[in-house]
RNA sequence: GGCUCCUUGGUCAAGCGGCUAAGACACCGCCCUCUCACGGCGGAAACACGGGUUCGAUUCCCGUAGGAGUCACCA
């Protein structure tokens, strides 16, 4: 057994969306578990739906998530081009092989016979082979005269074909229900199906990896490979990602592209560990894997055969997890942005306020909502200020806001050492000389100076960050507004 | 519709003839706690159905049902 060679091939039309990733990343998985090498080749040889700039999404992708390849474009290799456009020539010549063998032949119908054809035998339409009775001289005339054609594989009417997938087994079918498909196009560019048999050979790759789709063409691809007297290489199709029960994940309905949710605040690490296990299982219970990890522990045994649902909750729940596990100074590196985005200019600390929410933020995305109320205090009804679990209504809080304000007026300690542990010193100290339990004192203050019914950090930590002049300030809104409805 | 594939809790999944059928997310309850979050403890929740094979089926075989894929000069 030689080297094992997997190749990634996506076709520049778009966003890379969760489902390419993910076979990327089993492809690159399963050459570099076995210490083989990874190719990268852009399928484009479809000009009509080649979207500028879609390759460098490409590119971007998996540099960003540190899947590298050994060849590719940029990159070279010794079986390049590694771009289906520029290799053009290579697919006529080795279709013309396959004419001169038999195993193929050219075909003049017109897109409208076909359609027609197609209209009255519905569903299983398959082509009748219409072209194949041309004689050598009809085709000779028919080319010289510069008729368009195509070229069609010339699939065996007779007989079953079976290949060996290595997650689904042995399937087989009966080849009369295969069509006659079309290896070389009218503008001279060969089919996926064709040049992806050609690339495969000629690049020596030897573990074939895609969605689950390509199922029911692939006795076709064994049949072309036969034709050709080449080794058939090992099959591996994957199941399909799912959006639900019923639809795959897709980039037309406007589904998580990867950019899409590294946008929405998930960490590239993250996504990779969530859709690694996707489809795939290490066995036992380990949920989290670097890359370098996976390299290590990916086995092909654990591919899974069913579809899986995307399921955000728990994607959401591993951010996280991976969001916890940061450095604090890294955390904040990545929170910056959004947390200068909701304080704009106020004075507050980003330190501080990037340590209060590492432990709470899921993704980075939810920051600014979280602590917009450090920039401004939010119009808030005092309802929030009534709590059973915390003892305490308006009357209660407006008596709490009162004695924090005079213990703040009349404590110059305070002044000098303004911070959470001297001040929760201080207020709880500040309850029970006025035989109040703590959280009387402190849910009051928590509100006053949040606006908010919930709030990330406690009433001390929000005050240091706060200061002590805006912490004054926000009391004394408390104050007044309760004052202003206990009197109404 | 033909062909092919799939089927363990709501979701991801372990299991590869004998188990009280793991674990995780989500959910619920309790605890911790200056609210929330984190953390800790506990709970509810599954082998689609029917036949075989076998001493014994979640596991093997065959049907049924449900779902998906595919039947393009798209990949």
């Amino acid at each position: 057994m030689g080297e094992v060679r997997t190749r990634f091939a996506p076709s520049p039309t778009g966003f890379m969306h969760i489902g390419n990733l993910r076979t990327a990343l089993y492809e690159y998985l399963i050459a570099r578990s076995q210490g083989g090498k990874f190719i990268l080749r852009i399928e484009d040889t479809d000009q009509e739906r080649y979207v500028e700039g879609a390759m460098d999404v490409v590119y971007d992708t998996l540099k960003a998530t540190g899947i590298s390849y050994d060849e590719g474009p940029g990159v070279g290799g010794d079986y390049g081009p590694y771009i289906q456009s520029e290799r053009r020539g290579i697919y006529m010549e080795y279709a013309r092989q396959l004419i001169e063998k038999g195993a193929a032949y050219y075909c003049f119908c017109t897109k409208e016979r076909l359609d027609s054809l197609r209209e009255s035998e519905g569903a299983s339409f398959t082509y009748d082979r219409h072209c194949l009775s041309l004689t050598k001289e009809e085709v000779e005339r028919n080319l010289a005269e510069g008729k368009p054609f195509v070229i069609r594989q010339k699939v065996p009417r007779e007989g079953r074909t079976t290949f060996t997938d290595v997650v689904y087994g042995d399937i087989t079918v009966d080849n009369d229900t295969l069509d006659d498909q079309i290896l070389i196009k009218s503008d001279g560019m060969p089919t996926y199906n064709f040049a992806n048999v050609v690339d495969d050979h000629l690049m020596k790759i030897t573990h074939v990896v895609r969605g689950n789709e390509y199922l029911s063409s692939t006795p076709k691809y064994n049949i072309l490979y036969q034709s050709f007297g080449w080794d058939i290489p090992v099959y591996i199709h994957l199941p399909s990602i799912m959006k639900d029960a019923h639809n795959k994940l897709s980039k037309r309905n406007g589904d998580a592209s990867f950019q899409d949710l590294v946008k929405k605040g998930y960490l590239p690490e993250a996504i990779l560990n969530y859709i690694a296990l996707l489809g795939w299982s290490p066995g036992g219970t380990r949920e989290f894997y670097t890359l370098k990890e996976l390299e290590e522990d990916f086995t092909i045994e654990g591919l899974n055969k069913s579809p899986s649902i995307f399921d955000t909750e728990k994607l959401k729940w591993m951010n996280a997890e991976y969001i916890r596990k940061l450095s604090p100074e890294d955390f904040t590196a990545l929170a910056r942005p959004y947390i200068e985005e909701a304080l704009g200019n106020s004075a507050c600390d980003i330190g501080k306020i990037s340590a209060l929410i590492q432990q709470r933020t899921e993704i980075l995305t939810d920051i600014p909502d979280k602590i917009s109320f450090f920039r401004e205090l939010p119009e808030y009804s005092s309802e929030i200020y009534c709590h059973k679990k915390m003892k305490t209504d308006r009357e209660i809080s407006l008596r709490a806001l009162k004695l924090t304000r005079d213990l703040i007026l009349r404590n110059d300690e305070l002044e000098h050492e303004w911070t959470s542990p001297k001040l929760y010193e201080a207020f709880c100290l500040l309850a029970s000389e006025n035989e109040m339990k703590n959280s009387q004192i402190l849910w009051p203050v928590r509100t006053a100076l949040s606006g908010r019914e919930v709030s990330p950090g406690g009433a001390t930590e929000l005050a240091e960050i706060l200061g002590r002049g805006e912490t004054m300030k926000r009391i004394e809104a408390g104050i007044s507004k309760l004052e202003k409805e206990l009197e109404g």
